[in-house]
DNA sequence: GCCTGAATGGCACATCGTGCCAAAAAGTCT
DNA sequence: AGACTTTTTGGCACGATGTGCCATTCAGGC
C-alpha cells in the first residue's frame, strides 16, 4: 500500500488530458513564463554578472514574485538554463524524431550540425546569449549542469534505437562523446569571435568535434 | 590603477619560500586539513544525504568553526570534492610527470590507467566513497565542477606537451575526451557492483573508454 | 622572551531557498 | 450566467548559506 488512491485511479495532472498533442496547454504557457525569465536574468547576468544580481532583481524584472521565481528555477543561475540549453534540447529532439531505420551515428551527426545552424529566430538569440554568459564563471554550473541533463536525454534516446542486448557502456560512450563534441564546439566558438554561421561557425566546429570524438566507438560497428 | 599596493611590491605567502620541494609547508598542511574535512563530510554524506546535512555539521565534526569551513570550501558540497578529485588530480601529475619523449597519447593511457588502479591507501579510500558519493543527486555538481576542472589542467598539461603551432581545438578535444573516459568508466563502476580491482574495475573499464573516445583524434596523427 | 604575519573564531548581515496558507486566476460543468 | 474544482500566485516566516569585518590566537624568526 504505497499510495492512497480512493476515487480517481490516475492522479495526473488535470481534466482534459490531451488525446492530441504531447505539450498540455497549461505547460506550454509555462515553458513560455519560463523563456521571459531567462530573458530577463540573461540582460542582468550580461549586464551586472551573475554575482551582482539578485533573485529578486530577476523576478522583479520579469514581474513575477520571488516565490514565484523559485517555482520556474531552483537556483538563480539556472534561470539562464533555457537559453543555455535551447540547442541541446533541440538537439535531441531531432535525433529522437529522425527516421528509425538512419543509422544511429549518420542520425547524431545529422540532427547535431542542424541544430548548431539556428534557422529559428529565437535560436540565434541563444545563440548570442550563450557567447555572453559563458564568459561568467558563475555561471559554469548551470553550463555543466545543462549538459550533463543533455547527455543523459541523449543516452536514453540513443538506447531506444538499439537492440535490447546492447551494452549499456557502448551507449553511455556515444552519449558522452557526442555531448562532448557539442559542448567542447560552443566553448571554442565562444572564445573566438567567429560569427554564428559560415567559417568557424557552431556548425562547422561540431561537424569535426563530433567526427573525431565518435569515430573510435565501438557502438557503429555492431548496430546500424 | 587596479589595487592599492604600496609598501610590499610582492604579495606572495609569507616568509621561507622554498628553493627546494614545490609545495609549501603551509600549503601542504591546508590540504591535509582539507582532506580531514572531506573525510568528515563524506561520513555525514554518505549517512544522512548531503541535503539534510548542514555546513555547521560539517565542521563541529571537523573540529573547525563554520567559518574557517567556509574557508576551505566555498560550498558545502564542494567538502568532498578532494575525495572525488583525487583519481583526476593523480592522473594529470602523471601525465605531467611522464617522460616527455612518450607520444601523448601512450602517457595518457598509462597514467590513466595507473591512476585508475588505486595502489595507495588513501587512493582506494577515496574510490570507495566515490561509489556512495556518486548516489546522492545533491552531489552531482561538485562531480561536474570536478571533472571540469581536472579538464581544464589536463588542457594545459597537454598543450604543454605540443609543439607552439598546435590547433587549440584539437588540444581541447583530446582533453575533453580523456576526461570524459574517466569520468564515464567511475560512473558506469560506481553503478556496477564490480570490485576496485579485477575484471569491471575502474582500470579496465577506463582503458576501454579511452582507447574508444580518443581513436578518432588528430591530435596523434600530428604530433607523437 | 619579543615581534610579525598568517590562521582562526565570533558576530552581523544580505541573500538563498522552502514550507505554509490564503487569495486570485483559470477551467469545467450544469 | 453561476457554482464548483483545480491550479497558480503572492506574502510571510524561517532555517540555512556564504561573506565582510575585527579581535584573538597560533606559529614561526629574531
Amino acid at each position: 500500500m504505497l499510495h492512497r488512491r480512493d476515487v480517481p485511479p490516475i492522479p495526473s495532472s488535470a481534466y482534459a488530458e490531451p488525446v492530441t498533442g504531447r505539450p498540455t496547454l497549461n505547460q506550454r504557457r509555462r515553458e513560455s513564463t519560463r523563456l521571459e525569465i531567462a530573458q530577463a536574468a540573461a540582460e542582468l547576468f550580461a549586464a551586472r554578472g551573475a554575482e551582482a544580481t539578485t533573485a529578486e532583481e530577476i523576478a522583479t524584472a520579469s514581474g513575477i514574485s520571488l516565490r514565484t521565481f523559485y517555482r520556474y528555477f531552483s537556483e538563480k543561475e539556472d534561470a539562464v538554463a533555457p537559453l543555455l540549453a535551447a540547442g541541446g534540447e533541440r538537439w535531441v529532439r531531432l535525433f529522437t524524431e529522425s527516421a528509425s531505420d538512419l543509422p544511429v551515428r549518420e542520425a547524431l551527426e545529422r540532427s547535431a550540425a542542424e541544430s548548431l545552424s539556428p534557422s529559428d529566430a529565437p535560436a540565434v538569440e541563444a545563440l548570442r546569449w550563450t557567447r555572453d554568459l559563458l564568459r561568467d564563471p558563475r555561471l559554469a554550473t548551470a553550463w555543466q549542469r545543462v549538459h550533463a541533463d543533455s547527455e543523459e536525454r541523449l543516452r536514453v534516446a540513443i538506447a531506444d534505437r538499439c537492440p535490447p542486448g546492447t551494452d549499456l557502456l557502448e551507449i553511455r560512450l556515444a552519449a558522452a562523446a557526442a555531448t562532448a563534441a557539442i559542448r567542447v564546439a560552443l566553448e571554442q566558438w565562444a572564445r573566438s569571435g567567429a560569427p554564428a554561421t559560415g567559417p568557424g561557425s557552431p556548425r562547422e566546429l561540431g561537424a569535426r568535434c563530433m567526427r573525431e570524438l565518435t569515430a573510435g566507438l565501438d557502438l557503429w560497428t555492431r548496430v546500424n
